[in-house]
DNA sequence: GTGTTGACGCCTA
DNA sequence: ATAGGCGCCAACA
């Protein structure tokens, strides 16, 4: 096995940000710096953005992950794109922030992956 | 190895 | 609420 990492959006870091993405549930969202944070670096928020738009895999849901203070943040394409996911998941987006974004926050479970299979 | 860019975060005016 | 600046980390030329 190599000692090092690979490159390319192939790090240890950017596999872990995706693994943390594909844990947010639908109707709730985690911001860049929640997910850097989970991810192992809680400095590396925008970091984050950066490996979501080189490593973007299909199937994980990117919109779910929003700025800081409930903004809804850059996207692939369109912004207004990812408020209108976002809104037809049920979050009460207002322009290009969501209302009462702490009620809407993700958190991993704690203590037990939620990971069953 | 250096410099620039960018789906960010927080502070200050 | 709006605008400007600095710091952080990874990808890319």
């Amino acid at each position: 096995m190599s000692t090092k990492p690979s490159r390319s959006a192939g790090t240890a870091f950017a596999a872990r940000v995706l693994r943390v993405v594909r844990q947010i549930p639908p109707g709730r969202v985690a911001t860049y710096g929640d997910v850097a944070r989970l991810a192992g670096r809680p400095r590396a928020a925008r970091a984050v953005g950066t490996i979501m738009r080189i490593a973007s895999m299909p199937g994980l849901p990117y919109h779910r992950v929003v700025a800081a203070g409930g903004l809804v943040g850059g996207y692939g394409g369109s912004p207004a794109l990812k408020a209108a996911l976002l809104a037809a998941e049920g979050l009460p987006i207002k322009g290009r922030r969501i209302r009462r974004f702490a009620e809407h926050r993700w958190a991993p479970a704690r203590g037990r992956r939620s990971g069953q299979g």
